[in-house]
DNA sequence: CACATATCAGGGACACTGATATTT
DNA sequence: CAAATATCAGTGCCCCTGATATGT
């Protein structure tokens, strides 16, 4: 369980190659920390684990975007495009979207205004609870979808370097840190 | 290497604990997304994999940010503070924290300038080159970081749910995707 | 009236771009 | 003059908080 997080911030750099004016480090700067910080501080592995997420986190993050952004989409759009794709009846209420992406009310609305404003998505009142909105695709917002996922898949979603194996290892780690921190029963 | 990422999102979601009023969804969000993924568009690891490492940095951060926020420090600005307080000489050219810390050099200006506004660094000029300006912690600026660091370490910078082995085998896995995204050398 | 749902207004943080001044 | 370093101004995106309107 969380400790809640009360916190303010959004944060997250992008990858930006720009930011270093060479191609890259000779070295890996994350494994470099994590030496001086086992010399000065002690050892902790956790410290170097996260920096990787976070960083690798970042590195998708810009691929996904690269990927995303010719069809005109961010990938919190995109992630609610697709998750209205799945639903069954073809729409779902906001809070409900906002369950599954993880998502603040007010982000939701944002979202959804967006995506109605460039014609994917639409809002319908719900049939008998008057106070919830549903959400459904458009035909429009279907096309998007479909264009985005390729040029996404396509780019394997920005991850490389590793084989089916080691990505289910992957998945699998995180897993165990997600359920570990209450994300889900 | 990258396909250079000239997005402009900044993006992240907090793990918003209020998001979903109830304590948990029941089931993984991130499985069930994934299934239905390969029951509609086909088989796609990667992208369960992608989604995950989104949603554990978000809950990293979350928990970094909140061991932080009572020292008065985003992760950026303590990150910042634990390179500075790495250097050997104990002041570091703004154009190598960039480097380091895979950032922006608009965002380093920024960083530091906060930092400074705390009186926890402090700009000095470069002795030979004057185009540079060099930056030393101050005092405050160390023991701040300490604290800092006794907080964020106390929680295990929010890693939980992995024996030791199992986080090195992440960190693994993670520093094989940066250097096939070209992230250093 | 308490609760749920969604929206609005406002603020904070960070990333990026483009332009600029200074120095090498 | 070209390149490097740092800064400034402006923009976009996202998250959060708190307040509000509506409906159950």
């Amino acid at each position: 369980m969380l400790p809640s997080s009360h916190g303010s911030t959004c944060y997250r750099r992008r990858v930006s190659s720009h930011a270093s004016s060479g191609p890259a480090l000779p070295f890996d700067p994350i494994a470099r920390a994590a030496q001086t910080w086992g010399e000065r501080i002690g050892p902790n592995h956790s410290m170097a684990a996260v920096t990787n997420i976070m960083r690798v986190q970042q590195i998708l993050q810009a691929a996904v975007d690269d990927s995303l952004k010719p069809h005109g989409l961010t990938f919190a759009r995109y992630e609610a495009l697709v998750l209205l794709s799945f639903s069954q009846r073809g729409s779902l209420p906001m809070r409900m979207m906002g369950e599954r992406l993880q998502l603040h009310p007010t982000s939701i609305t944002n979202i959804v205004d967006r995506l109605e404003a460039d014609g994917l998505a639409r809002r319908l009142p719900h049939p008998s609870d008057r106070r919830t909105t549903l959400v459904e695709l458009t035909e429009a917002g279907r096309t998007r979808m479909d264009e985005a996922t390729a040029a996404v898949t396509s780019n394997d979603f920005g991850l490389m370097g590793l084989d089916l194996a080691e990505i289910g290892q992957l998945s699998g780690l995180l897993t165990k840190v997600r359920r570990a921190a209450g994300d889900f029963a």
